[in-house]
DNA sequence: CCAATGCCTTGACTTAAGTCAAAAAAAAAT
DNA sequence: ATTTTTTTTTGACTTAAGTCAAGGCATTGG
C-alpha cells in the first residue's frame, strides 16, 4: 500500500494544491478495500460521495433491461468516479464494481463541497475534471453514433498506443469481453474484426499482445470507419 | 428582446446569485446576434469563453469524415453550451450552429475564471450544470448502445412530454430530418418507425403534432426497445 | 393559382452486426 | 497433470437499419 498522501497528491484533481490543503484533503478521506468483482455501488443508490481509485481497477457501467451491460469507462489508480451525483441529484446514473482488488478512497459529500466552498483552486480543478469528462463523453457519443465497430477499434488501439508510449504494439489490460462491452459491441463480433484486422495485415494479435503493422492505416480507419 | 439581467438571473447557472453577483456576471457578458443558419463555431476552434442562449435557439453537433451530422444536443434560452473548453483544454469538442435567429450572451474566458475564483457558490453552480450535462450524456451513451432506434424514439417522445406538461400529446419542436440526428439515425428510419409506431396504435402522427394513444406502451418500449 | 424548393415518405436492396450454438483455446483449480 | 471453468473463436442464420432512388406533400413566393 502506497502512502496515501502521495496518492492525493498525484491525483488530477489535486493538482497544485498545497501542503495544508493536500492535508486537510487527507483528513477528510476514508479508506475503503474491496475484493475483486465487488460492487461498490448500483446506479440509482443514494450517493454520498465520490471515491478516488488508490490501487486496483473499477468500472463503470449500465444495464439494460435484459441484463446486457454495457462498460462506459474503467479507471485505474489516481481517477475519480462517482462524482456526478455529488453535484447534480443524489443518486447514481450508472453502476461500479471493482475488476481487481482494489483501494479506494471516499470522500464524503459535503465535507467535500465545504472544502470546494474554501477553495478556489480546487473548485477550478474539479471544474476541469468534469470538462474532461464531458470531451472523453462526447468522443464517446461521436464514436457510437458515428463510426461502425472497426472504426472504435481502431480508435481504441491508437488511444491505447498513446497511452502505453508504444506506437508498434499495445498490450490490452482488460478482457476482450470487457473490450467488446466497452466498444459497445460483443465478443463474436470484436473477434471477427480483429481477424479480419490480422488478415489485413493492420495488426498482428496474439492473446492480449497486439502488434501494430499499420499505424497509418489504423488512422485512416478510425477516421473513415469502413474496412472491407 | 427581454431584458438581459432577467435572463441572466433565470438561467440555472447563475440560480440562487446574489444581486451584485448577478450585476458582475452581467458587465462580464457580450451580447451577440445571429441569423438563423449561422455557425458560431467550429470543432477544433481556439475556446476563449463560452455562450447562453438569451433568445433562439442552438445545435451542437459532430460531422463524421464523410460529412454525416449527428446533432448533440438542441439548446434554448437560458442553456449554456461550449463551458467544456472553458476548464480543460483550449479547443471546442464539438461545432455550434444556429437553427434559429437568436440572441447569445457570451462570457470571456479569463473574466468567467476569475469569476467564479471570488465566488464559491458560482462554483459550485458551475459545478452543478457540468455534472448535469455528464448525467444527460450517460443517458445519451445508455441509449445509443443499449437500445434500437424505436426505444430512443420512444424514449425522446416521453421526454417531450415530461418536458410540454402534457402526457397526451408533444409538439416536436425541430424537424423530424433533426430529430432523426438527434437518436443517431436517419429521416428514413425515423420515418418508418413512426408509421409502425402509428400501425400499432402508440402514436397518432400528424405532422408535428404527435398524439400519445399508449402512454405505457411506450414506457415499455423505452425500457425493453423492441417493436415487433 | 401554379411553379419551385425543401421536407418527408415509400420501396427495393445491401450490409453490419446481433443471436444462437458449438468447438477450441486458455486459465484456474484440484 | 488433468479436470473444471472461463474466455475466445468459428459458423450458420436473422435482423435492424443504412443506401439509393423515386415519388408525394406541403409551404413559400412569384
Amino acid at each position: 500500500m502506497k502512502k496515501i498522501l502521495h496518492i492525493i497528491a498525484e491525483a488530477p484533481l489535486f493538482n497544485g494544491l498545497a501542503e495544508d490543503q493536500l492535508n486537510q484533503v487527507r483528513q477528510i478521506s476514508v479508506d475503503k478495500f474491496y475484493d475483486k468483482g465487488k460492487t461498490v455501488f448500483l446506479e440509482g443508490d443514494d450517493c454520498n460521495g465520490f471515491y478516488i481509485v488508490a490501487d486496483g481497477k473499477v468500472k463503470i457501467y449500465k444495464v439494460s433491461f435484459e441484463g446486457k451491460e454495457h462498460i462506459l469507462h474503467i479507471y485505474g489508480p489516481g481517477n475519480p468516479f462517482g462524482e456526478v451525483p455529488v453535484f447534480s441529484g443524489r443518486k447514481f446514473p450508472a453502476s461500479a464494481q471493482t475488476l481487481l482488488k482494489s483501494h479506494l478512497l471516499f470522500f464524503p459529500r459535503t465535507a467535500f463541497v465545504d472544502l470546494i466552498s474554501n477553495n478556489p483552486s480546487l473548485a477550478l480543478n474539479m471544474l476541469a475534471v468534469l470538462s474532461m469528462r464531458l470531451r472523453q463523453f462526447t468522443v464517446q457519443i461521436e464514436n457510437l453514433s458515428l463510426k461502425e465497430v472497426p472504426g472504435r477499434l481502431a480508435s481504441y488501439l491508437l488511444y491505447l498506443t498513446e497511452e502505453q508510449g508504444r506506437p508498434d504494439s499495445v498490450t490490452l489490460n482488460i478482457s476482450k469481453g470487457q473490450l467488446a462491452s466497452l466498444l459497445g459491441t460483443i465478443p463474436e463480433t470484436l473477434s471477427r474484426i480483429l481477424g479480419k484486422m490480422n488478415k489485413q495485415h493492420l495488426i498482428e494479435a496474439g492473446g492480449r499482445e497486439i502488434k501494430i503493422l499499420d499505424f497509418r492505416g489504423l488512422e485512416d480507419l478510425a477516421e473513415y470507419g469502413k474496412l472491407q
